[in-house]
DNA sequence: AAGCATACGGAACATTGTTCCGGATCACCA
DNA sequence: TGGTGATCCGGAACAATGTTCCGTATGCTT
């Protein structure tokens, strides 16, 4: 049982090798470029035909996704960490902070949750499915705890935040950082 | 001195009568389909060929520009008359409303404003400058008066709220109106 | 009515996402 | 080890869309 016993053939090696190099092709390509560079620059950086490319990632949304996934699922790993070793406000803030840090950082992300190409829907569906239980158990918590109001919905949350944080020319994340905190300032009890 | 004085001939009347079906033409295509609509959509609508649309409007981000120019406009103006009329703060709070129902209303222009295309520059310029000095002068007076913080900046506050207005599939304006208003929460001094 | 600048239409080009398939390559079995 | 068939590869080809070009038509001025 050391290695997974399903029954179709091993992944040939230079199908796997193909696959991790359009994944960090296409990591390098997304962080320069944003998600909507061209797929056939990230073929030919990872040195393959664009065939290849789409028989890994039928769709060029699947390849974000792919690169953005792990990301999404350590920011919303980070919640239950922050939840067991802070005061429930604290917890809240803390986490949004990191939330505001992961869109800022990768580039795409923002764009590409709010494009409004229907590929990136599955992407989009992923985030916030993600994304909704961790914030859901904060808020929740927060709210109980009296530090905050206790009519904001947990989707609302999520997209205000995931909005302000869209890379707009001639903004930087500072920017985003400020009107975050000013959100924030909205949600504390009055 | 009638008309205008200037000196080469006047526009043919054809090439008038379709300015006024293009823009008519893409007022309702964009309304119906997004800014992104195909241009040759519209030129069909308008019953001319592409090559007339791109006479008159030589990149199609000129075509968003003119069909949204009069909006953004009105809204900008809304804000004296409201000064005028309301108390600073409640000034404040009554145009941000009207500039956030522009905002839902012109599905297009919170779309056009955040989409990464440099073409679509020029209307993201003009229409901070155009809203700029309109809300300085609210939010001056709202801070002057110790209503709301005094450490918030025009255009973060712009830029803000037409990102909680962006449009989102699954999402509608109401979700948008009850962000925004968690914002002014957040600005409403301390 | 003639002459000409202006304007028109749509074919053609460039870019980009996606599909297809003949041929090369690898994993398994004997 | 060698054969064989499934898997995988490359890139040409297709579709959609922004933009350019130019021969032709049309309205304005005299």
């Amino acid at each position: 049982m050391a290695e997974e016993t399903a029954q179709p053939r091993r992944r040939r090696v230079d199908a796997q090798r193909n696959v991790d190099a359009l994944l960090e092709a296409a990591k390098a390509v997304f962080a320069a470029s944003g998600v909507d560079a061209p797929v056939r620059e990230i073929a030919d950086r990872a040195g393959v035909g664009v065939g290849t490319l789409y028989r890994h990632f039928p769709e060029r949304s699947d390849l974000v996704k792919a690169v953005l996934e792990r990301e999404i699922d350590a920011c919303a790993d980070a919640g239950p960490a922050l939840s067991a070793e802070h005061a429930p406000g604290e917890a809240l803030v803390l986490w949004l902070g990191r939330y505001t840090e992961l869109l800022g950082a990768k580039r795409g992300l923002a764009n590409a949750l709010h494009s409004g190409e229907p590929t990136l829907e599955a992407l989009r569906a992923y985030f916030f499915e993600r994304m909704s239980p961790t914030l859901e158990a904060l808020l929740d918590a927060a709210a109980a705890n009296g530090e905050v109001r206790d009519d904001v919905t947990t989707r609302d949350l999520l997209s205000a935040v995931a909005k302000l944080c869209m890379p707009v020319p001639g903004e930087g994340p500072e920017s985003s950082r400020r009107m975050v905190a000013l959100l924030i300032e909205g949600l504390r009890r009055t």
